[in-house]
RNA sequence: CUGGAUGUGGCGCAGUUGGUAGCGCACCUGGUUAGGGACCAGGAGGUCGAAGGUUCAAGUCCUUUCAUCCAGACCA
């Protein structure tokens, strides 16, 4: 019996859910709002880490590591930051357990209450700002640029996973830069970064936009944001890249002598990506048979099923497969051949497609006779026979093809469901569809946050290389005049 | 925190008017199978989220509590 995944068209939520249990990724953790990620689902964020890690260096950016605890009075400091992430802290107030009096097992033992709380990250702005006070003192130091590689966490009344779990995995790069235009320029390069990554390697097509005042993060001045689509039409913040102004700087005094014997303060981003990318990435491009991955980021891009009735056929394809294994690997491609002898065929090639992989490759004794081999892509589904000769070759070519279709697919299916809309009344019935929608707005928080009240939708970004429209007219909702149109949508 | 629902072998579920647990999948053994999720036979595994109560007897009734899920508010 086929263990089918719920169709996407019932419950889309509950359709992701079913897809990252089978399909292996991860699980919901005993801890509550945490995930275990399963093997199969970190050697995905692992390709992704290399990819992103690489391109972090060559922008100059250097791995460093700072403390998981952060002292609550560095949060206090600045005000905003603060109050953004305040209703999410977990909090650490003692440092011992002791065996219960009452013989109740293990009690919190209340003689080890710490003298000050420790915050368990958020995020790290604070604890960096802090210890970049002493690293900075010179126009010489500037710019230091320094990523890190952890885990993060917000108590987040609702979770999901990848999405929104109460532990993450993440990068956040800190940056701190002698002037306002050299910190603007570096949230620039980032977002573009970002976005290169996720159309080229995650097969996503986003949009690169500033975030509106509501939406900004805390402290920031400006936040540069990379919006996906999901396949329900709903938006997903993928990435951010902030200018954090001058607020770090004069909130943790840091300071440095310029080349004139001036003290200034210096300017300062951060910039972040998350484990949620999975998420995207198995929203925007899975179906009812499981995921699609794009062969950039597959952990196995190639699985060889063998089929046979006995020992001797097995050996005999089980041989050639290594040939071509080799030779694929070779090229830089990671293979598995699946020799499981307890499964069926059937059972593998649903499994396999469950699981995304990219191509996969049957061969069973008809195959051996004529020199064949079945050649399958999980893209289109679709499947050929093809002559072992000069196979390596094409399939080198049919990864590249698959890489660009899954990222055609879903920009086609993006550019369909974008629209621009000037009535308020088509607003409001649209905006549920799963449609982002083009509209005039008056810059202003409050008719931001009226739209946000009666619809849900929020403004996902103004945005600056696609659907760029800086056209007048007027808002959607006040009816107020307008420089220019913004991307409304509703988001996860 | 508000509203709704659910907690029974690893997973998904059933359990009638209370009479101390059953099914499917998965698992183990053996055999037959193998080009789209195999079949037969045998086998192992739970004391029903937790605590308390009613009763001769509780998965089933009552009270309390905890946890999870869905929809809100919040968020990457």
């Amino acid at each position: 019996m086929a263990d089918q995944l719920t169709k996407r068209s019932e419950n889309y939520s509950q359709w992701y859910n079913d897809l990252v249990l089978k399909a292996d990724l991860a699980e919901q953790s005993a801890v509550r709002g945490c995930m275990v990620i399963k093997p199969y689902g970190y050697a995905i964020w692992e390709k992704m880490q290399r990819i992103l890690d690489d391109k972090f260096k060559a922008t100059g950016a250097k791995n460093a590591y700072f403390p998981l605890f952060i002292p609550k009075s560095f949060f206090s400091r600045e005000a905003e930051h603060v109050a953004g992430f305040a209703k999410e802290c977990a909090v650490v107030t003692h440092h011992r357990l002791m065996n219960d009096p009452n013989g109740n097992g293990v009690v919190v033992d209340p003689e080890a209450k710490l003298e000050e709380e420790l915050i368990v990250r958020p995020t790290s702005e604070t604890i960096i700002w802090n210890t970049y006070k002493n690293w900075i003192t010179s126009w010489r130091d500037l710019p230091i640029m320094c990523n890190q590689w952890c885990n993060v966490v917000r108590w987040e009344m609702r979770t999901r996973l990848f999405l929104r779990t109460a532990e993450f995995l993440w990068q956040e790069g800190h940056t701190a830069h002698a002037t306002a235009e050299e910190a603007q320029e570096e949230a620039k390069r980032m977002v573009h970064v970002y976005a290169d990554f996720a159309r080229n390697y995650m097969a996503l097509p986003v949009i690169i936009g500033h975030k509106s005042p509501n939406e900004r993060f805390a402290g920031a001045l400006d936040t540069l944001t990379i919006e996906a689509m999901m396949q329900d039409g709903k938006a997903l913040q993928a990435g951010t890249s902030h200018f954090l102004g001058q607020n770090f700087a004069k909130s943790f005094d840091v300071t440095y002598t310029d080349n004139e014997g001036k003290q200034q303060y210096v300017w300062a981003t951060s910039w972040g990506v998350s484990t949620r990318l999975m998420g995207a990435l198995i929203m925007a491009h899975s179906d009812d048979n499981g995921l699609v991955l794009p062969p950039a980021l597959a952990p196995i891009q190639i699985v060889m099923v063998p089929i046979y009735r006995k020992p001797e056929e097995m050996a005999a394809i089980l041989e050639k497969m290594e040939q071509i294994k080799k030779k694929l690997e070779a090229m830089g491609h990671s293979v598995e051949i699946d020799s499981r002898d307890n499964l069926r065929p059937g059972f593998k090639f649903a499994e396999w497609e469950l699981k995304g992989v990219p191509v996969r490759l049957a061969m069973g004794p008809r195959d051996l006779e004529s020199g064949t081999v079945e050649v399958h892509r999980r893209d289109t589904l679709e499947k050929v026979t093809m002559q072992l000769d000069g196979i390596e070759e094409h399939i080198h070519g049919l990864l590249d093809d698959i890489q660009k279709t899954i990222y055609d697919k879903a920009f086609a299916f993006r550019q369909t469901h974008v629209e621009k809309c000037d009535s308020w009344e088509e607003f409001k019935e649209k905006i549920g569809t799963g449609k982002f929608l083009l509209c005039h707005w008056d810059g202003t928080a409050e008719t931001e946050q009226a739209i946000k009240d009666e619809t849900k939708a929020t403004i996902r970004c103004i945005p600056v290389d696609s659907f760029v429209c800086e056209e007048e007219g007027k808002d959607i909702f006040s009816g107020k005049p307008s420089k220019g149109r913004v991307v409304f949508g509703i988001a996860y």
